[in-house]
DNA sequence: TTTCTCACA
DNA sequence: TGTGAGCA
């Protein structure tokens, strides 16, 4: 039998924070290429908060996984006609309502008869 | 070289 | 929205 303890190194650990979508950065120039955007429209989703990447050295701007990911459901808005003010509404609506999600799971976890 | 901010069209 | 100038 393969005596399991000679690979697996660490490249496969479900507890790594490579594993984070949070801990990966990736420069606006990757990004940018990963969207198909110019760099100069990731930094208006920047200033207008439709995103807030983090910044690392020099103040470079470091987007994480999960920040590409949200960019990318903002360009498919912005593509379907609908203005960067427009977009940063539907994403609050789109957390407020996983909000009230969470508020009535816990009202109903909690034996409380949630009326509409 | 890349990214930054600021400004203009 | 895209591009340029000047800087770190």
């Amino acid at each position: 039998m393969m005596a399991g303890s000679s690979d697996k190194g660490s490249a496969t650990d479900p507890s790594s924070p490579l594993d984070d979508g949070s801990a990966p950065f990736f420069t606006i120039g990757q990004v940018a290429q990963i969207l198909g955007l110019q760099p100069a429209a990731l930094r208006r989703l920047d200033e207008q908060d439709i995103v807030s990447p983090s910044r690392s050295d020099g103040g470079q701007r470091r987007y994480s996984r999960d920040e590409v990911e949200r960019l990318r459901e903002v360009v498919e808005l912005t593509e379907s006609g609908i203005t960067l003010p427009g977009v940063r509404e539907v994403l609050a609506l789109r957390q407020r309502v996983s909000d009230l999600e969470d508020e009535l799971d816990e009202l109903r976890g909690r034996g409380h008869d949630v009326e509409d």
